[in-house]
DNA sequence: TTAGGGTTAG
């Protein structure tokens, strides 16, 4: 008989549970409230060896993770350093990620958890909650389908973030499919299918929804006011809102977010002052709202107001902020907001790092820009896509271009914003073949369909080249189409080549679909005046008296101390306006000795003698602007101009004169681009 | 010894 062998012991498992160390005291963690107390004890349980106690780490994983601390990125790094988590270590993480918006991060740590367990009620209802962040829908079916496999698909918990999560991608119908099934009907799942049908706007649904709820609570009158509120029916949700028994803070704010969104700011900041206790999302409502509708200012004036009344800015502040800043160019300001931001450790490597590099490129300072890019060592496309956008403004194609290149060798892929920049960038240098080869390599190498905005890229290209005819071939041949701005890029295009024909052509559709674009009036008349054609100049002049068409008026704006100074054309309202004009007169008579004849040919028609001309374009607003500026900024610093309109011919010629007398770098951003006038060259090449 | 779903900004 064949004697079997006696199986061999067990090798000995190694024990991660280490007992307690004595001179670790595990109550400390129970009374952890701050961030400062939990890294005191954190430190202290690396000191004694505490932390190899899995209850130890799991108890601090816990308190980083938690409401009142929430930090991921220390939650993470606890995380990461214990050995084998269990199961509700992972719950704990996944959960954190998803609220700090890393929901990919919290599916990748889910991926990695089914490995060695099976999730369980806890875990579902996160992960699902991810996948409807990232309205990652297919993921959501999988763990759907995961759910039904490992006896889950009837914990209402699991079910109701299923609502929750078809609703938020748009399958309401799956979201009323689970709803249906569900046994025990709780007032979440009904608020998610409510939410579910405000959402797609089915209002009529949400309503009979609401009706058909056997109790109501602050909490689905508030679901119903946001549900209104974004399908912009803001005034039914006012109604809602009076009707509802009482109101909690939140129900205020989606009342407020919807206001700011429609552009009712009136009455946005009615309920803002009315209310007797503000949080952080209320703030962020207002600022987002001012940005989002172009009202920089009274966005920045309520961050201000913010940090006066002692709130801390989190990263949705300061990403608006950030933004209003580079709407107003006022460089000081985003300075500032950066370094709060270093000061307070906010990492630049997500979406804060490109609205810094946006801002920095949009304030005039592509240097700061640039060394903002070089600081973040895991670049992400945002990154990249911002430089290559800024440096694309301010004129420098060719380390564009470059740029772009390393991305590609880097292995990140561009998507359709990295190749609007980069052929926005080739638009400004004039590098018509490259910017061919990039449209071609977008959707040669990466699938990328071109939009209408790059075929308008494509076609401003070509126009600026003077390349009319094949431009015009572009229009016709594309797959939608044509916009204002591609015949806008056609006629002036026609009037660099003198192509009177082309040019009636684009300017006829300008008119047709938008016929207060005053510009195309303009362009159109410099071709007749540049032929001679004096009795069309007056037709175009006839057609604008006739349609009531007035020019916008020249608006330069330019910060000083932490101040905006705004001028407009012939402004006199400005405290220094006397100093102002007398330097203007310095200008002007400096000028004339330096050979300046002033151009005249881009002034508005309407204006007849040449001598009137020339003051009109003497009082442009950005030579009030840089007077100003070289009365008051430092020698030695540049002079940063922003400006509503193109830069004129004739001021364009000017600053490169006055960057030359005065001996001062002067920046100027117009509507569409930089110009940095030095030694009196501007880096545009005269190519704008 | 740790933990879950529904509303407001981004």
């Amino acid at each position: 008989m064949l004697e079997l062998a006696p199986s061999p012991p067990p090798p000995p498992t190694p024990s991660l549970r280490r007992d307690l160390p004595r001179n670790f005291d595990f109550s400390l963690l129970a009374n952890c409230r701050t961030v400062r107390e939990t890294k005191q004890v954190h430190a202290l349980s690396l000191k004694t060896g505490a932390f190899d106690h899995p209850p130890t780490a799991a108890k601090l994983l816990a308190l980083y993770a938690g409401p009142e601390i929430n930090d991921l990125r220390y939650a993470r790094s606890v995380f990461d350093q214990i050995p084998q988590p269990a199961l509700p270590s992972w719950n704990v993480i996944i959960k954190c990620c998803v609220e700090n918006r890393h929901s990919h991060d919290a599916l990748c740590l889910f991926r990695e958890l089914v490995r060695d367990f099976t999730p369980d009620g806890f875990t579902l209802p996160c992960v699902i909650k991810g996948c409807a962040r990232l309205s990652a829908v297919e993921e959501g079916k999988q763990i759907h389908g995961l759910a039904l496999k490992i006896g889950l698909g009837s914990d209402k918990f699991v079910e109701s973030s299923l609502v929750s999560m078809y609703s938020k991608c748009g399958c309401i119908a799956s979201a009323r499919k689970v709803f249906d099934g569900m046994d025990d009907k709780d007032l979440v799942c009904w608020n998610a299918l409510i939410d579910g049908y405000a959402r797609c706007g089915e209002i009529e649904q949400a309503l009979e929804v609401f009706n058909e709820m056997p109790e109501r609570d602050a909490f689905s009158w508030t679901v119903l006011v946001d549900g209104l509120s974004k399908c912009g029916k803001v005034e039914a949700a006012r109604e809602i809102f009076e009707k509802m028994p009482s109101r909690s803070l939140v129900s205020w704010n989606a009342m407020i977010n919807g206001y700011m969104k429609s552009g009712n700011f009136n009455s946005a900041r009615k309920l803002f002052e009315d209310m007797r206790m503000r949080d952080l999302i209320t703030w962020n409502s207002m600022i987002a709202g001012y940005d989002l509708n172009g009202r920089f200012r009274e966005a920045l004036d309520m961050f201000n107001c913010l940090i006066k009344e002692g709130f801390t800015p989190n990263h949705a502040t300061l990403v608006c902020a950030l933004s209003s800043v580079s709407g107003l160019a006022t460089l000081s300001m985003g300075s500032c907001i950066h370094s709060y931001m270093v000061k307070n450790e906010h990492p630049l490597d997500g979406v804060l790092g490109t609205s810094l590099i946006e801002m920095y490129s949009k304030c005039g300072s592509i240097e700061s820009a640039l060394a903002i890019f070089h600081s973040i060592s895991k670049k992400k496309l945002g990154h990249w896509t911002a430089i290559i956008v800024g440096l694309g403004m301010h004129g420098m194609a060719s380390p564009a271009l470059q740029l772009f290149g390393e991305m590609r060798k880097a292995g990140i892929k561009p998507n359709a914003i990295t190749f609007v920049g980069v052929i926005n960038a080739c638009n400004h240098a004039g590098l018509v073949d490259h910017g061919r080869h990039y449209f071609e390599m977008m959707e040669k190498e990466y699938g990328i369909e071109p939009t209408a905005e790059h075929y308008g890229c494509l076609v401003d290209l070509l126009c600026r080249a003077g390349r009319v005819k094949e431009a015009k071939y572009v229009i016709n041949t594309m797959p939608m189409k044509p916009n204002k701005v591609m015949w806008m890029s056609l006629l002036s295009g026609s009037r660099i080549q003198g192509n009177q024909k082309v040019g009636e052509y684009a300017a006829r559709h300008v008119i047709e679909l938008a016929p207060e674009t005053i510009g195309c009036y303009i362009v159109l008349s410099n071709i007749y005046a540049a032929a001679g054609k004096w009795d069309k100049v007056s037709q175009v002049r006839e057609m604008m008296k006739k349609k009531g068409i007035r020019k916008e008026p020249g608006c330069s704006s330019i910060e000083h101390k932490g101040m905006l100074h705004e001028f407009l054309v012939g402004d006199k309202s400005h405290l220094q306006t006397e100093q102002i004009y007398s330097k203007l007169t310095e200008m002007r008579e400096r000028l004339k000795l330096a050979g300046h004849v002033p151009d005249t040919s881009q002034v508005l028609l309407c204006i007849e003698e040449e001598e009137v001309k020339e003051t009109e374009l003497e009082n442009h607003s950005e030579r009030l602007a840089i007077a100003f500026g070289l009365i008051n900024v430092n020698p030695g610093s540049p002079i940063r101009i922003m400006k509503n309109l193109r830069v004129c011919n004739d001021c364009h010629s000017v600053t490169k004169l006055l960057s030359c007398i005065y001996d001062r770098e002067i920046i100027v951003r117009d509507n569409s681009r930089f110009h940095h006038f030095k030694s009196g060259l501007c880096s545009c090449n005269d190519f704008w």
